[in-house]
DNA sequence: AGCCTAACTAAGCGATTGCTTAGTTATAAT
DNA sequence: ATTATAACTAAGCAATCGCTTAGTTAGGCT
């Protein structure tokens, strides 16, 4: 019984987490958001109670699109190649034309210190965590990798994909392509 | 013919740092650095000129702190094993009692987008391509390595730091010596 | 048709941003 | 001692920050 929405939230979340991935969380004002996300700033606040909120759904938001190459990850059988493969879509991934963004909960963790935002934080370490089992459940696949191994190299992979996310945005491409040759020589 | 500075400026910019490097450069206020600096903010611009001149000295000051240990890389004749213990000295480095910084330089990169600081990008890619210029020649003192391997290794590296400069702020430190001695083995 | 109510617009809130400036104080040279 | 000048203090600049609110518009209800 009264007037209705004239917006997609699903859709001013995309374009919020666009932005907020180009630029970051806090070089990110609502003025900007509001622009980006076609509302005013009175519908950002209603929908999403504060900047925090368009943060956190924009956060919500990625996850999914990162879904499709998290899912391929699942489904792949072939461990290590299989993780090796997620590398070099995460690249394709984080890429925007020649604009490298890095990795928007890599970013996110960079910039919040966790006192200030613990529930951002929390979010952000979630998604790591997540990342994380599905390497160690792609290293139990190969038959002959000693199980006291694994919980170490899933630390040692999380960190070189982290590193990926800033050596993205500083190395070229062929360079980009070494770091993930050498990452999975021997391992 | 006039009065002194009641402050010295090499002091005054080392507390900039820490707090540029606890905080970030956006969240860094120039009322905050006025209070660690503990000089007026008239003071502040007349001896840096603005907020990015007190950066750009920040990490001048930066790069003489880690000094020491880029001259103990420098030093060691002892080619991979040198860079490993780098690692472990970066990870000190950039600890302070529990907090885990992260490297300022990293950080910046994180933050800062090329377009809008020009001067900086330049300054903080000049850093990092100073610590890959150690490792490289590092990686040639080892007599059976491959000259081919020595550009991708250093490539990947870097990477691995660029990663431990993140992964420091939310992996633990087993999980840090983990990370730092499967990226060593096999190399 | 008339009404209720949620969604809109746009103006503006106090606080903070980076930076400047008018006025005062201290010091070295005369 | 006087003077010139640089270093200081503190107030305040316009702009922007995250957020709110008064007033208007639109759409499903009886």
């Amino acid at each position: 019984m009264a007037r209705k929405k004239q917006y997609i939230e699903e859709e001013v979340i995309e374009k919020a987490m666009h932005l907020f991935w180009r630029n970051g969380y806090e070089a990110t004002s609502v003025r900007m958001l509001e622009k980006e996300m076609g509302i005013n700033q009175f519908s950002i606040y209603s929908s999403f109670k504060n900047k925090q909120g368009v943060f956190l759904e924009s956060i919500k938001y990625y996850k999914k699109e990162i879904n499709s190459i998290k899912d391929t990850l699942r489904r792949s059988n072939n461990g290590i190649t299989g993780i090796k493969q997620y590398f070099y879509n995460f690249l394709d991934f984080s890429t925007e034309g020649t604009l490298c963004k890095g990795c928007l909960v890599t970013n996110s963790v960079n910039e919040i210190k966790d006192a200030a935002d613990l529930e951002v934080m929390i979010v952000l370490k979630q998604f790591a965590s997540e990342i994380r089992d599905l390497f160690v459940s792609n290293l139990e696949q190969d038959d002959q990798r000693a199980t006291i191994e694994i919980e170490k190299q899933a630390d040692f992979l999380m960190n070189s994909i982290l590193g990926l996310s800033i050596a993205s945005k500083v190395f070229n491409k062929n360079q980009l392509e070494n770091i993930i040759e050498v990452t999975f020589t021997n391992l």
